[in-house]
DNA sequence: AGCACGCCGACT
DNA sequence: GTCGGCGTGCTC
């Protein structure tokens, strides 16, 4: 038997009803380089593509024929270590995902690399015998054409483009005939989107001329052209973003010689100033007991999980800087999350005045080459605090002691693509490795969380004093069905017009929160009733006026928004209760007051800018969606205004009463933070909800008490687990079918037990998006692994079977939507 | 998924 | 005869 050095690779074009570890050989040159956790190219394939892949171990193991050696190392040195390997094969099974998938979102963006191929033609052949070589291979002379024409070199996928689906049989027939050549290359990622400009490349009037004369077949470039020549240099995400031209019409424009293309350097993100070291904590008599509470977890050095449930303004915060001060004296490393890092600058101000230089901020404004750089000094042990959002839980801190994930019941510590990781889980998992201490904090806990505290799972601290010991705001629930009957169908009721009326003559400030995502307002046309849909999706366009364009929020199409029906002619108008909707009618009812409004629209240019002005300017009114609900706190603030209640309570989700009563609390909290006693209303057309209700008194634990109760009742977390499978396709017919069979293969498989419980399919929010329908069953169950591996064969069954050819299915767990 | 192989019918 | 369609099986 022969031996050989064998490393077992992940590979990243293996999907997942495929992956598993790959044996390689490691060739005498890489023997030095290849070792366990580092990435390296690997021929994958009977076409043997490039992949990129990362080595999980090797070991010495008998040399079959069947083994292919690895093309190259990519890193000097490993990237991952054991641990690292561990979490990622621990989250490939928890989560549905590959080996790489896992790999991809644990390491920084910064590090990954692009892998292309290059095909040359052969240089030093002479032009006539390379035709000659070239026309024995089917399509031969045809590539060879193309190659002489991009200058005898060109990426494979832009051949792909040009030669259609037969291009990798001909390049390995090229190839083998001496005729072209591969060159492979791994690129660092470093393009952002961001950064990429457009100018034109001739005179404005000799580029107009061009695409005026052909505006009606190319009336995108004309508008290009258009905006580039009334402003100048300008990046490509707001040319696609205005004119709704795409990246391949903007690479065709360059190609004809009208646009050049730029790199832009970012603006740095500015260097949190040096501040001045804080005085020492001292904490009151609540917080000490709450501190020492958590403190006492770390002692026996074994991993415990505490709730520390802090109503508004108990200050928690102090309460983490303790913690961190004291784990960072044991010699440990803390990791402290929050939700969103840009609504908490004086959390960020506060840790850097104490920890210095010995904390790492990483959040999504970071550059890609700084959160690499950041990322470098954490494991280079520079660094012993870590503040971030939900993808700083994976930063390489050694002896971790301590995680802290703020506001923990806030849905953005889930990832939205795959794999669908929570924060919290990870969290709970690494603390398990490192014998360290997670606290969750939070002044609406999760009903899990709360559940876990309750029976002993969780040690729970308690803050209940407001730090400043100001009063509570004064809550009105305002009915909106007297409203109607009254005659006002306006958004804006009588008790909220009284209140905001009160605060305009008394100069304070005034917060109106439009309880829903995002800024929706479509088109319809007033005489036929006509809505204009996406082509992709089932969704209607929403109208954007900063662009005057109609955008699809699930699949970015856009296009210009017609001023008459393209059905009867008619005039088109604009509805939707969106907040611009609101703008006007306080213009309407308020004529003299200025209003700032904040939401998906305008928060394009920083909603830190908005919020300054908002202070700064004392502009009476913000309007604003779920963003104006996050650590505002403002002085000057004695009014807060929830405009419909209703919008997320009845939403068809086991989170639906959860959410809503976190974001009223946090809604009415943010009243009167300043020495004045604040004001909330809140509008709703079921004023005697008990979810409302307890929102309104700010009474998490009688909230608690239903809310548990009904989960019970309905069979939700904490008391079983919901698992979303989804199959999806372009044909409907297909897919339904297909999710048939799915359900009838669980039917089988759960014969006779009371559990899992499977339902549906049932078509998704969005049935049809990007092109794709879209099922979804749902399994009632618990999330152990008996089940897990059991959907997994499924996926995977599923994926290998030829009868599901072109459709896709996915699995998740408990995820929001 | 992505690719090659191989087996058939429709053309030069 | 050969080109190209699609069904089938494999990925170290």
């Amino acid at each position: 038997m022969e031996t050989a050095m064998i490393v077992k690779v992940a590979v990243s074009a293996a999907p997942y009803s495929i992956d598993k570890p790959y044996d390689y050989l490691v060739p005498e040159s890489m023997m030095d380089t290849a070792v366990s956790g580092v990435r390296v190219t690997v021929p994958f394939g009977r076409g043997n593509r490039l992949s990129e892949g990362m080595i999980l171990s090797r070991a010495e193991g008998e040399k079959t024929p069947k083994l292919k050696p690895l093309n190259s190392v990519l890193d000097q040195e490993p990237v991952l270590d054991s641990r690292g390997i561990s979490l990622a094969l621990w989250m490939r099974q928890r989560y549905f995902c590959t080996m790489f998938e896992a790999l991809r979102v644990i390491l920084p963006a910064g590090l990954w690399y692009r892998i292309q191929e290059i095909w040359h033609l052969t240089e030093d052949l002479a032009p006539d015998v390379l035709d000659a070589a070239a026309s024995g291979v089917k399509r031969g002379t045809a590539m060879v054409e193309v190659l002489r024409s991009l200058n005898g070199a060109t990426e494979l996928e832009k051949l792909r483009e040009l030669c259609g689906s037969e291009t990798v049989f001909t390049l390995n027939a090229l190839q083998n005939a001496g005729i072209v050549w591969r060159e492979t290359a791994a690129a660092r990622k470093t393009a952002d989107k961001n950064r990429r400009m457009a100018e034109l490349a001739i005179r404005a009037e000799e580029a107009l001329a061009v695409t005026e004369a052909k505006k009606k077949s190319s009336p995108t470039r004309s508008e290009v052209v258009r905006l580039l020549a009334a402003n100048g240099r300008t990046a490509c995400s707001e040319l696609t973003y205005f004119t709704g031209a795409s990246t391949q019409v903007l690479k065709n424009m360059e190609k004809d010689g009208l646009l050049i293309f730029s790199e832009m350097e970012e603006l740095r993100v500015p260097v949190p100033a040096a501040v001045e070291p804080g005085p020492p904590i001292i904490l009151n008599d609540e917080q000490q007991t709450a501190f020492e509470t958590i403190l006492s977890l770390t002692e026996p050095r074994k991993a415990a999980a505490a709730l520390l449930y802090g109503v508004t303004g108990s200050g928690k915060t102090q309460v983490y800087l303790r913690l961190v001060q004291e784990i960072l004296s044991m010699g440990r490393t803390a990791a402290v999350l929050v939700p969103e890092i840009v609504l908490t600058p004086q959390m960020m101000r506060k840790f850097s005045s104490y920890f210095g230089d010995n904390v790492a901020m990483l959040h999504s404004g970071l550059r890609m080459t700084e959160r690499y750089d950041q990322w470098k000094r954490i494991r280079r042990g520079e660094v012993r605090v870590v503040l971030g959002t939900r993808s700083a839980i994976f930063a390489p801190l050694q002896n971790l002691g301590l995680i802290i994930l703020d506001e923990e019941q806030e849905s953005s510590y889930q990832s939205e693509n795959a794999p669908q990781y929570h924060t919290r889980d990870i969290a709970k998992y690494l603390c398990a490795r490192d014998q360290a201490v997670l606290v969750l904090g939070s002044a609406t806990p999760s009903i899990e969380t709360a559940w876990a505290a309750e029976n002993g799972t969780y040690r729970k601290a308690v803050l209940r004093r407001r730090y400043n010991a100001h009063s509570l705001p004064t809550v009105l629930i305002a009915d909106l069905r007297q409203e109607i009957k009254a005659g006002n169908p306006g958004l804006i009721g009588e008790d909220l017009r009284r209140e905001l009326t009160r605060n305009l003559k008394q100069g304070e400030q005034s917060i109106l929160f439009l309880n829903r995502r995002g800024n929706s307002r479509m088109l319809l046309c007033g005489e036929c009733g006509y809505v204009p849909e996406c082509p992709r999706c089932t969704a209607a366009l929403t109208y954007h006026s900063a662009n005057k364009r109609l955008m699809c929020h699930y699949c970015g199409y856009s296009r210009p928004a017609p001023e008459d029906c393209p059905e009867c002619g008619g005039i088109m108008k604009q509805i939707g209760t969106g907040t611009q909707k609101v703008e006007e009618e306080l213009k309407r009812l308020f004529p003299e007051t200025d209003v700032l409004r904040m939401d998906a629209d305008t928060a394009s240019g920083g909603h830190e800018k908005l919020l300054a002005r908002f202070e700064k300017e004392r502009i009476p009114i913000l309007l604003g969606t779920q963003m104006v609900t996050k650590g505002l706190d403002f002085e000057n603030v004695t009014l807060v205004g929830v405009l419909s209640a209703d919008l997320s309570l009845y939403v068809d989700h086991f989170r639906a009463a959860e959410r809503t009563f976190s974001l009223l609390t946090q809604v009415v909290g943010r009243a009167g933070r300043g020495g004045k006693t604040g004001r909330a209303v809140i509008q709703t057309y079921t004023p005697n909800n008990d979810v409302i209700q307890c929102a309104a008194h700010q009474d998490y634990d009688r909230f608690y008490a239903g809310e548990i109760r009904m989960r019970e009742l309905r069979r939700c977390p904490p008391f079983a687990d919901l698992f979303t499978i989804t199959v999806s396709g372009l044909d409907e017919g297909a897919v339904l079918r297909a999710a048939m069979g799915v359900r009838e293969v669980l039917r089988y498989l759960y014969d006779g037990s009371k559990e899992p419980e499977v339902l549906g399919p049932a078509p998704a929010p969005v049935l049809r998006l990007n092109s794709r329908y879209r099922y979804r069953l749902l399994l009632v169950g618990k999330n152990n692994k008996t089940t897990r591996d059991q959907i997994s064969h499924l996926l995977k069954d599923f994926a290998g079977s030829r009868s599901n050819r072109g459709l896709h299915i996915s699995a998740s767990c408990n995820t929001s939507e």
